[in-house]
RNA sequence: GGGUGCGUAGCUCAGUUGGUUAGAGUGCCGCUUUGACAUGGCGGAGGUCACAGGUUCGAGUCCUGUCGCACCCACCA
């Protein structure tokens, strides 16, 4: 940067530099270290499936910043990165991979398909890993796992068997959600609900006995296709209409199979016609009806969705089944009528097809004993969540949850470690004869029971989230050695960053696997995000074309503009919602820090280095009194900002951070900082200090900055570092972080400063007004009557306003010492300062240029406004009740507003009767 | 059906335990190339803080209700 000064900050070049620093360096690799504290976060682990998108961008950038944060505060961090094998979701992307190479998985085989999966895992399963390095994510990438890897892979049969053995997994045969087209069961987390438009058949069922008095009774569905699996018809015992025809027999129409009529108290009255049609094989609460009152459970919908054990109708697909049944019915008369219905559909979250729940073999897991110790732990306050809502929907969901099918049957994922012995009779097994079961990572030896040596395994593999739910363990190597020095030193981790949309899924079932199986939650804090969408707020996806690629972003307002936009746009827990435009404005934020420095290196010359890195060196409180107004008031600005950065740091409250960076460096510290050191910078006796001070703060601003936006600050640090003490390491992120100063700093020249601001902003106003002309520059006097203090500090610096190029020339009168009258041809302007400093006039010289009646009119205004304000005030005060119960300093506060407003209503009304 | 969150400027959102004359970014309009930056500077318009009550000296902020939006949970066929 010293040799050239480009124009405008070029990221892409800076960004390929910077991150080849950053790896020589090894600066994101840890070690144990027992002398630091470390600092923990394991990432959530992307599928392999496809490449970054905005959401990863978002979730990884919020850890970048936790993990540089701690890591320049001096913690031991680590950051492990890795993958997840992602089963069904991946085995879908390459079954479609295939199709296209018009393969199937069943024409390969198990093995041939398992082969070319770890195939295209090896070619693409890193692709995501590889953008992550590349937007700056500061992971040890000496460590990369993959839930399928060996050490994984242990801990995931490590987990299975120890579950297993101490009774928490059966098998059963169950009703599960059924995804007809990825051929799997799916535990209930993972169907999603879609609000559907159908029709609710009423449709009529003949009874038996011809000798009752109603000839039929009346179910109510939206699947009619179900109706030939029923093995009973329900009906509330209380319900009046049909009490007396329970025990009665129907003959179910179609297929003329006899179902009895039985009565439950489950049954809603109100709903349909208040007759259920029992399907106990298709339908949850059906399939409990039908255990408590021992009903046949037939199954008539296969794992195809195709219907069987269903006569003529077997073999039709469900849906077409549906019309089918519908026109049989019709042409039998026995629709008895039909109703628009709205209900929710489940889906499967993968593939979108429509569940089908269905009778099915499962492995599951009981959740009740270890949701128990994650719900007391949690309430313990031993995870912490950020924001704090969603540590009431985790409870509210651990107090209600549900066994956990964890079987699927797909081909991708971790094999089920259950073998059973050739003589294994599946008719026989119930659940209960476990002895020809064995839970073995390799085949066992010998069946205990029969001694037979012929052994086959279990087909299907393990829930996806089960090996996640391992994860913050299994990647130290759990299922190796649950005593190692890496899981002891490293675990608990500190913190994990994550979505809402998985704190079921995974978030809380990481807890308690953790608290399960190590005894200890494994993390202390989770960090909730929201979804990235777009400016309407809708999914970003590719089918509705507004897909903002993080990729594109980089390329064209580089990565340090990508991640402010996301820290910045980041309010706890809630969704984001991106334009375009939002990466323009950090793009030009990048640009303004750039240029600041651009400005500050340019005007250091080679004599002046050694006498600034002297005084910077040197700079203690003692110095805080040479210092003028503008370097008084802009280090008293960057302690309050340091203490509140400070403070949202603590809180979680990124995006916070962003914004208040963004408002100090450009409002504070550009635009008005920066312009009146100018001034200074043309003397040679103040250059230095200034320029040390303007050094002094960009430093800070750097290292404040460098967690979220870390390529173009790393970039600049290495270019001012020259100028620090020896003690500036190598990397900014080795140089510690900021701390705020104890220094006392002069009130009066801080509020002297701000009174400046005030006339500047005041003078511009006017000009604007009045429309004057650039090359025009009147004269201005200033006047004060109260605090003569204030107005030899003005004085003193009125150069810099002057040097403002907005007037010619200043002079100040006190009132109380010098007899005042309001110049003619003058725009007057009155400031409310302090209680102790009063008001403070100005008046702008301007002889044939001020149309007095606009003047006028400009008054008037101010007047009206001011007046408003001040009625407010007084009414106030005129209260007794606030005098009496306000607080002492609110009423003080009202006082002074009061009196500050009358000077300035008496002044601007005495002006514009002059004019 | 239950729950949670939200409703503040055209748009996206801040606004911490109730107490500055409700703020910022962006968009719009006007002026502005004076060597850090036009990816810049200065100014302007734009808000009955969803609505209705209540508590309070005082409500964008707390309470109740209503309306609207979003999401989560749930076995009404």
């Amino acid at each position: 940067m010293n040799n050239e000064f480009p124009k405008a900050y070029n990221p892409k070049e800076t960004e390929t530099k910077i991150l080849q620093f950053w790896f020589e360096k090894k600066l994101y690799h840890s070690e144990i270290d027992k002398t630091k504290k470390p600092f923990v976060i394991v990432i959530p682990p992307p599928n392999i499936t496809g490449a970054l998108h905005m959401g990863h961008a978002l979730n990884n950038t919020l850890q970048d910043l936790i993990i540089r944060l701690a890591k320049m505060k001096g913690f031991n961090t680590l950051w492990l990165p890795g993958t997840d094998h992602g089963g069904i979701a991946t085995q879908n992307v390459v079954e479609r991979i295939l199709l296209k190479q018009g393969k199937t998985k069943h024409s390969l085989g198990r093995e041939k398909f398992l082969e070319f999966m770890w195939q295209w895992r090896k070619e693409t399963g890193d692709t995501i890993l590889n953008q992550l390095k590349n937007i700056g994510c500061l992971c040890d990438w000496d460590r990369t796992r993959f839930t399928m890897d060996e050490v994984c892979s242990k801990a995931v049969f490590k987990a299975f068997k120890k579950l297993f053995d101490e009774g928490y997994i059966y098998r059963g045969e169950r009703i599960v959600n059924w995804c007809p087209r990825c051929k799997t069961a799916l535990a209930d987390i993972e169907v999603e609900y879609k609000e559907q438009k159908d029709k609710l058949l009423y449709i009529k069922y003949p009874l038996k006995n011809k000798n009752l008095q109603v000839k039929y009774i009346t179910v109510a569905t939206v699947r009619p296709e179900t109706m030939l699996g029923d093995t009973a018809v329900a009906i509330n015992p209380n319900d009046e209409r049909y009490k007396r025809l329970i025990g009665e027999t129907v003959i179910l129409p179609l297929i003329n199979r006899e179902i009895k009529i039985i009565s439950d108290d489950t049954i809603d009255i109100e709903f349909g016609s208040g007759a259920v049609k029992v399907t106990p094989a298709h339908d949850p609460l059906d399939f409990e009806i039908a255990q408590k009152h021992n009903l046949e459970i037939l199954k008539v919908i296969d794992e195809d969705a195709k219907m069987i054990n269903v006569g003529i109708y077997c073999g039709i697909d469900r849906f077409d089944c549906r019309k089918k049944v519908v026109e049989d019915l019709k042409q039998l008369g026995l629709i008895e009528k039909v109703e628009d219905y709205t209900h929710n559909v489940g889906v499967c979250y993968r593939c979108g097809t429509v569940i089908e729940p269905l009778t099915s073999k499962q492995w599951f897991l009981k959740m009740k004993d270890i949701a128990k110790k994650a719900y007391e732990a949690i309430s313990e306050g031993k995870v912490v969540y950020y924001p704090e809502v969603y540590k009431e929907h985790t409870l509210r969901w651990l107090n209600n949850i549900k066994d956990w099918c964890i079987s699927r049957q797909i081909w991708w994922g971790h094999r089920i470690p259950v073998w059973y012995c050739k003589n294994y009779n599946s008719e026989l097994q119930k659940d209960t004869e476990f002895c020809s079961v064995i839970v073995s990572e390799k085949k066992p030896e010998e069946c205990p029971n029969c001694k037979t040596t012929e052994f086959y395994q279990d087909t299907d593999v393990l829930d996806t989230w089960f090996s996640s739910a391992l994860w913050p363990f299994s990647v130290f190597g759990w299922g190796l050695d649950e005593n190692n020095a890496e899981l002891k030193y490293y675990y608990p981790t500190q913190i994990l960053v994550t979505g809402y949309e998985i704190l079921y899924l995974w978030v809380a079932r990481m807890i308690m696997m953790g608290l399960y199986f190590l005894k200890e939650v494994p993390f202390r804090e989770v960090f909730v995000h929201g979804i990235v969408r777009d400016i309407h707020g809708k999914k970003m996806s590719k089918s509705l074309g507004n897909v903002i690629d993080p990729l594109d972003i980089v390329e064209k307002y580089g990565t340090d503009a990508l991640r402010f936009s996301l820290v910045s746009s980041t309010t706890a827990g809630r969704d984001i919602y991106l334009s375009e435009e939002n990466f323009v404005s950090s793009r030009n934020f990048m640009n303004k820090v750039y240029n600041m420095t651009k400005f500050i290196l340019m005007n250091i010359s080679k004599q002046d280095s050694n006498f600034i890195k002297n005084w910077i060196k040197n700079f203690d409180e003692s110095k805080i009194s040479y210092l003028g107004i503008a370097e008084q008031w802009i280090l008293s600005e960057l302690n309050s900002l340091i203490i509140k950065i400070k403070e949202y740091h603590k809180k979680y409250l990124l995006g916070s951070i962003a914004h208040e960076l963004y408002g100090f460096v450009w409002f504070k510290f550009c635009d008005w900082y920066l312009e009146t050191a100018k001034i200074n910078l043309q003397k040679e006796e103040k250059k230095v200090s200034t320029l040390s001070v303007l050094l002094i703060v960009l430093n800070k601003i750097l290292k404040l900055l460098h967690p979220i936006t870390p390529f173009f600050t790393e970039y600049i640090y290495q270019n001012i570092k020259f100028l620090f003490s020896e003690e500036e390491k190598d990397s900014i992120l080795d140089s510690g972080f900021v701390e705020e100063s104890n220094f006392k700093f002069d009130n009066l020249k801080v509020i002297s400063y701000e009174v400046i601001k005030n006339i500047v902003s005041e003078i511009r106003t006017i000009r604007n007004e009045f429309k004057i002309q650039l090359n025009i520059k009147p004269n201005i006097i200033i006047v004060i009557e109260k605090n003569q203090k204030i107005l030899d500090t003005i004085k003193e610096y009125s150069n810099y306003i002057q040097r403002l190029g907005l007037i010619n020339n200043m002079s100040f009168i006190n009132k109380k010492n010098e007899e005042f009258k309001k110049p003619q041809h003058s725009a007057t302007a009155i400031f409310e300062i302090t209680k102790e400093f009063g008001t403070l006039e100005l008046y702008i010289l301007l002889e044939g240029i001020i149309d007095f009646e606009k003047e006028k009119k400009r008054l008037k205004k101010e007047l009206e406004e001011t007046e408003k304000f001040f009625i407010l005030f007084e009414q106030k005060l005129n209260n007794s009740e606030f005098l009496a119960k306000a607080p002492k300093e609110e009423v003080e506060r009202i006082k002074e507003k009061y009196l500050l407003t009358k000077e300035k209503i008496e002044k601007i009304k005495s002006y514009y009767k002059e004019l």
